[in-house]
DNA sequence: CTGAAAGCGCTTACAG
DNA sequence: CTGAAAGCGCTTACAG
C-alpha cells in the first residue's frame, strides 16, 4: 500500500482556489465573514480531502493546545477513577482530551508532571488530592503553576488551593464534623480512629474534624486512641487490630477513609467481631465499596463525579475572578452502625 | 510580575555560544560525538537557563510526540481502570504521557477519539475492550488503524485485534469454559445464565465458553436459560430476578462479569435467597469487589493490571514482526458456590 | 564535527 | 475581504 501522505491545510487551499491564509480562517474562525459561498467551497474541499488539522502545528503557533492535563493520585483508587470520569465528561463536552497523570503520592514525581504539562501547553491543568505537607514542594510547585498561569494556562485545585488558580474546596473537616456528631448522638462515648498519614492534608483536615466534632461533646482523644496506617484496605486491617486488641477496645470505630472502612470491617469480620453489635465503623468518602459491604457502611458520601465535572467547568472560566466552590459530603447513615449497649 | 518569556533552544545556544544546530544535537541526541567539554556547555546552559523543550515543536519537526493513546469504555468501571493503570506504569518508565479516552461504548465516538489521537502524532494507540460487533464501524476503525500504523504509529488491542498491530488476547472463552467444568464438577446440572449486550465481543467469547462447557458434559442451554442485561449492578439484579422469578429457577448462576454478578448477589441477598445454599453464583473478571462481596464470589481473575503492562510494552515494539500475546485467567473458587442438594 | 538554511503545518499581523 | 510573508520552536539533510 502507498504511504499517503497526509493533506495538509496548502493542499486544502489549493484545491478550493483560496490562499492559505484564507483556508485557514474559512476553517477555524466561524465569526469571519467573506465572499458568499467561499466558505462552503473550503468546508467542501476540507470534507472531499478528508483534511485533519494538525494538533501540533496548530498549537506552535498560537501557543494553546485542546488537551487538558489531571493530575491524581492512582487511577485504579475508585475515589480517583470516580472524579476523573466526571473531569473527563464534562472535557468530552467541549472537545478536550483528558491527559491523566498518576503521582502515586510521590512528590518530585508531582511536580515533574505538572512542568511536562506546563510544557505541552495544556488549557488546564487540574490538580486533584495532591496536597502534600512539605513546604520546599509546595513552594516549588506554586512557582511552577505560577509560571503556567502566566503563560496564559488554567489552573484548578480539587481540595486545598494553590497561589494561582481555582479551587474545588471539599468540606473534609466539615463532614467528618458532622459524622462524629451523629454518632455521638447514638450514644458512642467511646472512640478509636483508624487515621491515614499526617503528610495529606486530607488526612489532617478530616482527623481535625474529628477532634473538632468531639470537643464539642467534650470529648477528647487520648494518644493511644488515633493508630496511624496506609490509606488501603490492609492499613484498615492493621488499623482495627491495633485498636481492638487494647485492653478496653473502643466501641466506634472512625476510619479515615472507606477503603480504610472496608479493611476494618473485614478484619473484624475474620475475627468474629459482630458489627454493629459489639463495634460500629464509620467511612468517609462514598465509594461504592461501602455501600456493597456487609454491614453496608455509614460514611460521608462526596459527590466525586461532580467535583470532577465541577473542576473542568472552572477550567473553562477566566482566571480572574478566582473562583472557589464548596463542596459539601452528605453523611449517609448505614447499617454498619448503632448505639452501644 | 513581567510576563517573562520562555527560553527556546535559541536562547541556549547563544548562551552556549554554539549554533542552534549543535545546541539541538547536544540535547537530543546522546550519541553524537563533539568537541571535548562541548555537551557539558550546553548542558550548563540550558540547566542554568531553565530551559524546556517545546513538544509540540519537536512533534511538528519529527512527526512523532511523546504521549500515547488509550481508548477504554469508562475509566470510573474497576475492570477498565485497573488495565488503565498498568498501562500508566509502564508508560512512566519510558517517559510517555498517557491519554485516556471514554467511549462509552459508542461506536462513532470511538472512532472519532481513534482520529484525534492519530491526529495527534500518538506513538501509540491501545485500545482495550473496545471490540463491537459492527461492520461498518469496523471497516472505518482499521481504515483509520491502518493510515495511522503506515505513518509510523503504534497500535495495540487488547482481546480483539484489528488489521494491524499486536494484540493482547484474554483467553474469555477459556476461562469460562474452565469455570463451568467447575461448576459441573461441584454437582450442578441446571444453569441460568446473565449475560450482556451481545454487540460486545467480550460478552459473546464468555458467552460461547459457557456453551461449551456445558456441552462438554452434555448440557444445553434452554433458550430462557440466558437473559441479557445490562454489564451493571443494576443489570445484575434484574437478570437474577428474571432467572429466580422462573416457576423452576436455576441452582447456578453465571454472570458474564464481575459487576453483574455482584448486582446478582445483591438482589439474591434482598430477597432473602441463601447463596450458595440455595443458589450458587459465579462472576468473571476478578474486580475487588468479587472478593469483598458477602458472601466472596467465585470468579474467573484476569491480570488486568499484566495485560495494561503487556499492552504498552507491545506498544513500545517495532509493528513487525506482529506479536500476539494470550493471556490466561485464574479460576478462584470462593464462599459464593456450593454443591446443590 | 559544526553551522546556515530549509522545513514541519499552522496562524495572524500587515498590506493592499 | 483577501493574500504574501513572517513567525511559532524545533530537527535535520546539506555543505563546509
Amino acid at each position: 500500500m502507498a504511504e499517503q501522505p497526509l493533506v495538509r491545510l496548502q493542499d486544502v487551499a489549493e484545491h478550493a482556489g483560496v490562499s492559505l491564509a484564507t483556508a485557514s480562517r474559512m476553517l477555524s474562525d466561524p465569526d469571519y465573514g467573506g465572499r458568499a459561498g467561499l466558505r462552503e467551497r473550503v468546508l467542501a474541499s476540507a470534507a472531499e480531502l478528508g483534511y485533519r488539522p494538525n494538533p501540533h502545528a496548530r498549537a506552535l503557533a498560537t501557543a494553546t493546545s485542546t488537551n487538558v492535563g489531571l493530575v491524581i493520585h492512582d487511577v485504579r483508587d475508585p475515589y480517583f477513577a470516580t472524579l476523573s470520569g466526571g473531569v473527563i465528561t464534562v472535557a468530552e463536552r467541549h472537545d478536550l482530551l483528558v491527559s491523566i497523570v498518576c503521582t502515586h503520592r510521590d512528590a518530585p514525581r508531582e511536580l515533574e508532571y505538572v512542568k511536562r504539562l506546563a510544557d505541552q501547553r495544556m488549557r488546564a491543568i487540574i490538580l486533584a488530592g495532591s496536597a502534600l505537607r512539605d513546604s520546599a514542594h509546595t513552594a516549588a510547585m506554586n512557582a511552577a503553576l505560577d509560571s503556567y498561569h502566566r503563560s496564559g494556562g488554567s489552573v484548578v485545585s480539587v481540595t486545598r488551593g494553590h497561589t494561582v488558580g481555582h479551587v474545588v474546596d471539599i468540606d473534609n473537616a466539615g463532614g467528618m464534623r458532622r459524622l462524629v456528631h451523629d454518632m455521638v448522638a447514638l450514644g458512642h462515648t467511646s472512640f478509636g480512629v483508624i487515621a491515614g498519614p499526617l503528610r495529606l492534608l486530607t488526612v489532617r483536615d478530616r482527623l481535625q474534624g474529628i477532634r473538632r466534632g468531639l470537643k464539642d461533646h467534650g470529648i477528647t482523644l487520648g494518644r493511644d486512641d488515633v493508630v496511624y496506617v496506609d490509606l488501603s484496605r490492609e492499613g484498615g486491617q492493621a488499623g482495627a487490630q491495633m485498636l481492638m486488641n487494647r485492653p478496653e477496645p473502643p466501641r466506634c470505630l472512625l476510619a479515615i477513609a472507606d477503603v480504610v472502612a472496608v479493611g476494618a470491617l473485614s478484619w473484624l469480620r475474620a475475627g468474629g467481631v459482630a458489627v454493629p453489635g459489639e463495634v460500629s465503623v464509620t467511612g468517609f468518602g462514598g465509594i461504592p465499596a461501602a455501600s456493597d459491604a456487609v454491614p453496608s457502611i455509614t460514611t460521608v458520601e462526596l459527590p466525586l463525579e461532580q467535583v470532577g465535572e465541577t473542576a473542568m467547568e472552572l477550567a473553562l472560566k477566566p482566571a480572574a475572578p478566582r473562583h472557589i466552590v464548596q463542596v459539601e459530603g452528605t453523611l449517609v447513615r448505614r447499617d454498619s452502625v448503632a448505639p452501644p449497649h
